[in-house]
RNA sequence: GCGGGCGUAGCUCAGCGGUAGAGCGUCACGUUGCCAACGUGAAUGUCGUGAGUUCGAAUCUCAUCGCCCGCUCCA
């Protein structure tokens, strides 16, 4: 059916309806960086309201939060992207190919095991005698370049008087950041969950595919906290939910799977983890990572502890980060601030993590993609979003079926009076078919027409998009009809 | 970062050394009166950017920025 053969339909389709622009087009465009345009931004919203309302709302165990982008640099220490997000890579000068030094070592890291720059440095300067993996080539390799994962800023306003700060590579540490916090002001017992939704930011090597890879993107995160023991069984209730939620919200379910990873591909921390995939129309494999669920265990409220005890380091290195080595974890780890008491167990344990973590971003691109139709009707081609009513940048359309004898006046009270409960759009010039056309590209699940019946028997027409089949109804019944139909 | 391809109107593209073009879309007026209708008219271009060659560059050369594909990498 959709027509989206390559990633440029999609591009083209995104600016020609205003969905997605380049940024800073004007001036020849920064790379990575997209604005969301008129219908793109309701879309983007529709997809946070409903990861939001299907993760905290409608749920008694879990809560929100939102976290400054701009954290204390020892956050970052203690969850290790400080260290080991300066990946060590060089370039094989024979043949071109770039590798990281870390896999060139004796003996083989890890494929999603960073090392800290200090080890990479002394492994790299026998480089000489490596192996290109590409062409065999030996000691053809460039100098190693440290690639800098993490964004920095400078934070004071004197120049003299600023401390470098990051941001942040994902979310999820200010909710770690802030476990005590919720603990401390909110009742939640485990199994319990907090959320957010936010910006971070990767320098990654190298960018992708419009909006799927880029170095700003928004995540939708939520670290769910439970009782070692019990976090197998909900790992795979997170794993279901989430599926779902992309199966309820309108993508096709045969363009979508899960993907686990194997053991030897998993993050030292983590103890599973798989992949929620959408079959893309672009790119080398189809397949893309939607969002990631994983079993982080009790590895960063831990972690977090052993920042914690450091922070007295920090502060005698001149808060150099680089200088603070985190100091060993106490014994009685399980005791300390970071700790959960349970009640019922009277037993004091550091809980463990199921963390779904979604990419907005990505996540907006497939909702788009997916909904993304072409149909011949008579002859002509109709271009249809077909988005779940919950998504669509806009509920409904109302015209007056022409501009004038009243009817316009009819419509826009109407128009008006739907604005107060959904995102509605008023259009009187032209042909009515051609607005009920435009209407259907923008995804606009209905349209209602004012005619010149309306002031006599108050009753309207509704259009519905992907049947484009008509029903008269008496306009106070307009609101419920749609409410009803709309799931709102 | 490497290799390949590509940047001309909002979109799709033609033009490839001599006045900037088409289709679609957009806007206005008229007509029509429920599915991209018709008529008339109109607006819109740093030809990605900057240098160079030339009497003259959208066109040739170089650099640069951006996008796509591949390599590489990747919660």
């Amino acid at each position: 059916m959709a027509k989206l053969a390559k990633l440029d339909d999609i591009v083209s389709l995104c600016k020609r309806r205003g969905f997605i622009f380049q940024s800073s087009e004007i001036y020849g465009g920064l790379a990575s960086c997209y604005d969301y345009g008129p219908l793109g931004v309701e879309l983007k919203r529709n997809v946070r309201e409903a990861w939001w309302k299907s993760v905290v709302r409608m749920r008694d165990d879990v809560v929100g939060l939102d976290c400054s982008i701009l954290m204390h640099p020892m956050v970052w220490k203690s969850s290790g992207h400080a260290d080991k997000f300066a990946d060590l890579v060089t370039v094989c000068k024979k043949c071109n190919t770039r590798t990281r030094v870390d896999h060139l070592a004796d003996h083989a890291q890890e494929h999603t095991e960073h090392v800290p720059v200090e080890t990479a440095m002394a492994d790299a300067g026998d480089l000489s005698k490596k192996a290109c993996p590409s062409c065999g080539s030996v000691g053809k390799f460039s100098e190693s370049m440290a690639f800098k994962l993490m964004f920095e800023t400078q934070m004071g306003a004197n120049a003299d008087d600023t401390m470098t700060l990051f941001l942040r590579p994902e979310t999820a540490q200010g909710i770690f950041a802030n476990f005590r916090n919720v603990l401390d002001s909110t009742r939640v017992k485990v199994p319990f969950g907090i959320a957010q939704i936010g910006k971070s930011f990767r320098n990654e090597v190298t960018t992708k595919a419009f909006i799927f890879r880029t170095r700003e993107f928004e995540q939708a995160e939520l670290e769910f906290f439970c009782t070692p023991g019990t976090d197998e069984q909900w790992y795979e209730h997170w794993k279901a939910a989430r599926f779902q939620w992309y199966i309820d919200n309108g993508i096709k379910a045969e363009n979508l799977r899960f993907r686990d990873h194997d053991p030897d591909e998993l993050a030292h921390y983590a103890k599973a983890c798989v992949d929620v995939e959408y079959k893309f129309p672009f790119g080398s494999g189809d397949w893309q990572e939607l969002e990631g669920v994983a079993n982080r265990t009790d590895y960063d409220l831990r972690q977090h502890q052993r920042g914690m005890r450091s922070i007295n380091d920090w502060h005698e290195n001149g808060c150099d980060l680089q200088k603070v080595t985190l100091k060993e974890e106490d014994p009685e780890y399980f005791k300390g601030p970071l700790s959960y008491f349970d009640e019922q167990e009277k037993k004091r344990y550091i809980p463990y993590v199921i963390e779904p973590s979604a990419g907005i971003d990505r996540s907006t691109l497939a909702f788009l993609v997916d909904a993304y139709d072409e149909e011949e009707v008579k002859g002509q081609t109709r271009n249809v979003l077909r988005f779940s009513p919950s998504l669509a940048p806009i509920k409904a359309a109302v015209f007056p079926l022409v501009k004038k004898d009243g009817m316009p006046e009819i419509a826009q009270k109407i128009a008006g009076d739907l604005k107060g409960c959904f995102s509605c759009f008023y259009d009187q010039k032209g042909a009515i078919g051609r607005r009920y056309r435009r209407q259907d590209e923008a995804g606009t699940p209905y349209c209602i027409t004012v005619d010149g019946e309306t002031i006599a028997d108050n009753v309207v027409t509704i259009r519905e998009r992907d049947s484009m089949e008509q029903e008269k109804i008496n306009v106070d019944q307009v609101k419920n009809y749609l409410r009803e139909k709309l799931d709102l």
